[in-house]
DNA sequence: TAAAAGTCGTGATATTTTTCACAATTAATT
DNA sequence: AATTAATTGTGAAAAATATCACGACTTTTA
């Protein structure tokens, strides 16, 4: 669908400009060059430029962008106009910070329900998003596509099979398991203890002035 | 300090190597060859081969890698035979989850200290470790370097100007926040927001089967 | 109105990262 | 002992990403 000639590196990051773009807005800002929301979001300014013009041409020389228009073209190839259903999978720790943020309100996503094996939880809910049981995902994940999957990381093979079966597409995992689907489906991982890893051993290997 | 030769998208692999290395010496594995360990961690073998030779010869030829050796290799390598202490800002949602979470056991990583502006968490603990007033910063953070920034974003900037001062040089930022810190500080950026929209984007606009 | 300053879009270039493909070597098998 | 199968390490090529640098155009200033 669509041009695909984006590249993945750049569309990481549209969702960034996007918001950077809404933060703008709504100091009432009319214009805004590449240089500014270089600073802003700590990309080079030809790398903001080169991205943009994947889109065509969205500014204006001599003047830079004009931040309502450009707002308006992300909303769009963002999909930002309908709200994205996602369901969670696994309402622990990490599950529970997750259903308690709102990512509606800068994101157009909401998380819309939750499933879990645990039984005390099963028929409560967390900041008004039900917890249904995830032996009930047939029935309930109607619809949706996209899971954030927070369970231990022994059940994440098992459960993604299941989520698979039942019509999810994309997966964000933040479970340390390499899970394994068929290549229709995509998965992102997140993997904080790797993250944080990778922050001391490069503090610990790399040159310390100058990037 | 050491080679830095090393690409910055080698290191960023290393601890996820490291983990399952962990895993198959558990497991009791003897060798492990550069295909076993690309299905494991879905990277592809010549780049496993590749980023392991950054580091020397460390398998060989028609056998594959002596776990156990690899393992030792990698140790020292992270530096996983001492702990590094980690300070948390910020013990909200996302930050009680971390805090709940032990980072020990596989990263030999410790979230010794966590700090807050909120007086009814303040003198608590979470699971053992103590919150402190985030004035008392300069008293409590003596030595330690890594700090992960779960505040509120609008509090990131300023925050991360005492963090700075305090002696931290290496942040993972978990706030929508851009900060701005001075080139000897390495600030690693996991906006969850960003990750999940992303995730959104990729599913609406690429094709589906393959790749 | 003319000159100066600012800024985009992009061809060209540089850098980084990934992948291919194979000689060299080891282990396993017969 | 000889043959076959497996697997590394790496030169070379490809692919992806980032940056430079400048012509073209717009806005601002004088
Ligand atoms: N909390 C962190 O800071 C952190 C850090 C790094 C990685 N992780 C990873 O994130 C994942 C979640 O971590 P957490 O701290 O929230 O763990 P947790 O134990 O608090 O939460 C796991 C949740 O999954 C539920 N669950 C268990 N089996 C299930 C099943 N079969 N189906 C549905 N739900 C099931 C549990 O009832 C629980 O509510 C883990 O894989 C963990 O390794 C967490
Ligand atoms: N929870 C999520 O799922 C999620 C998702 C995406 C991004 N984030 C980001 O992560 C950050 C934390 O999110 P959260 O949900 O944990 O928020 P939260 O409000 O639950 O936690 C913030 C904590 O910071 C403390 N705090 C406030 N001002 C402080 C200060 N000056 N010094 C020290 N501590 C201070 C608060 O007392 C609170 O405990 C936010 O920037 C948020 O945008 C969170």
């Amino acid at each position: 669908m669509q041009q695909n000639k984006i590249p993945q590196a750049t569309a990481k990051r549209l969702p960034l400009y996007y918001r950077f773009l809404n933060n703008l807005n709504q100091q009432g800002k009319k214009r805004v060059s590449s240089k500014e929301l270089s600073e802003a979001v700590k990309v080079d300014s030809a790398t903001i430029r080169r991205d943009f013009s994947y889109f065509g041409a969205l500014g204006k020389k001599g003047y830079g962008y004009n931040v309502e228009y450009l707002l308006g073209f992300f909303r769009s190839t963002l999909d930002h106009h309908e709200v994205t259903e996602v369901a969670l999978i696994g309402a622990g720790n990490l599950g529970t910070a997750f259903l308690k943020y709102s990512f509606l309100k800068n994101n157009n996503i909401r998380i819309s329900k939750a499933f879990d094996a645990d039984e005390r939880k099963v028929g409560s809910d967390i900041d008004g998003v039900p917890i249904y049981h995830i032996d009930d995902l047939s029935e309930q994940l109607d619809g949706i596509r996209v899971a954030i999957l927070t369970v231990p990381s022994t059940e994440a093979e098992v459960i993604t099979e299941n989520l698979v079966k039942e019509g999810i597409n994309g997966i964000l995992n933040f479970t340390p398991a390499r899970i394994t689907v068929p290549n229709h489906v995509r998965v992102h991982h997140i993997d904080l203890a790797v993250e944080l890893q990778a922050l001391v051993y490069f503090l610990k290997h790399y040159p310390l002035d100058k990037e």
